[in-house]
DNA sequence: CTGAAAGCTGACCATACGGTCAGGATGCAA
DNA sequence: TTGCATCCTGACCGTATGGTCAGCTTTCAG
């Protein structure tokens, strides 16, 4: 009869308290806005103590700060299936899949950012003036390769982006004015694949994407 | 030398006093959302005593709600485009140019509309479920006529409408990721232009809309 | 086994915020 | 001019919240 939970070890539980409480921020800001958050209902949630969690991460701001970072960590990760593509098509489409499957697995995630950025992303300025930029003016200089090699119309490669950017995010971000116009249920597997494809097809002929 | 603010009547008064505020408060809660914002900083914004807010608004909440149904008026408003038209390339040129117009002209609005949508439209909840609902499920209907007619490819209308919205608010929301991408400098007419002929061709050309 | 480091927490504090109110100022109809 | 309704506001209040801390328990290296 060891309890499975009993013995922790010292690195076990500063990591699962660390994610139990990143989990419970997440969540909390999602729905609350940073402002409207508090640190007892996080708290509540992670089925911890208040000053517990001030054990942790020392002010709000620091979790704050964490839970952001963390998105922005999985946002970026979504940008490797740009890279190895061979034209627009595998390239777009693989990227689209991605952001939808982050938009769907986590809407929270997704809320916080697009609050974050809202709200004049006063903690991820330096990312976005750094590697953000980066990031985009790496994958700017892609689509204007795919361009001049005739695989698709000469498109605006930052309005493209863009336009990625807001499809992909909208289901996220604005999940619930979806749910509420789809009779008040989430989206099944199915409108989640329906979704995808059309967004997809729109924007492939859209841009006149010629296979590689 | 009669000074020209001086003798206000009451009527006067009142309208301007509100304005004031609803503007402020707009401004307040697009920047740091409905739990960020305070009474202070909208008063000070609107430059009265935060006691002389309460005298128009009762509560927070009923300030915040009168700014997010002045924003869902507007939002509606753009409706009309659609209706007018006769086939997908004029009204959805119609109805992007008008949103594209929202997202320049009322950046606040569009973010305090999607702050509530994001947070599950805790005020607005009602209104979607009737008259947005509504809106969208006559729109639907336009635009699988038009399919039916042939102007345009069978694409489900619904994701089209969100591609639509998503697209198009984006430029509010998101503006600030925008700017710091632009080099921190708002964009231009002519890149306010080029915006809104991107996402037309693409999506006029996803769609494969014929002339009516 | 032992001591120190890490983990934990109830009780507490200062502040900021939404909201109230008594009473003064002002526009206006009669 | 007068009386009243509207408009205005400084001072105040109760509460909720972010954050602190003293002292407890638990882990674990030596």
């Amino acid at each position: 009869m060891t309890e499975s939970t009993r013995p922790m070890r010292r690195q076990d539980i500063r990591r699962e308290n660390e994610k139990a409480i990143l989990l419970a921020a997440e969540k909390v800001f999602a729905e609350a806005g940073f402002g409207g958050a508090t640190m007892q209902l996080i708290a509540d949630l992670a089925g911890l103590p208040k000053a517990n969690l001030h054990y942790y991460f020392a002010t709000k701001e620091e979790l704050y700060r964490s839970v952001v970072q963390n998105i922005f960590e999985i946002w970026l990760q979504a940008a490797n299936c740009f890279d190895a593509a061979r034209g627009p098509i595998d390239g777009i489409s693989a990227y689209i899949d991605a952001k939808m499957e982050i938009s769907r697995r986590h809407p929270d995630g997704s809320k916080v950012w697009a609050s974050e950025v809202m709200h004049g992303a006063p903690v991820l300025q330096d990312y976005m003036e750094s590697t953000l930029r980066e990031w985009t003016d790496g994958r700017v200089e892609i689509i204007r390769r795919w361009i001049d090699e005739g695989k698709m119309d000469p498109v605006d490669p930052r309005h493209l982006l863009y336009m990625l950017w807001a499809t992909t995010q909208h289901y996220a971000d604005f999940g619930h004015q979806i749910e509420t116009l789809n009779g008040g249920k989430s989206l099944s597997d199915r409108q989640w694949r329906e979704a995808k494809e059309n967004i997809k097809r729109v924007i492939l002929t859209g841009i006149g994407a010629q296979p590689a």
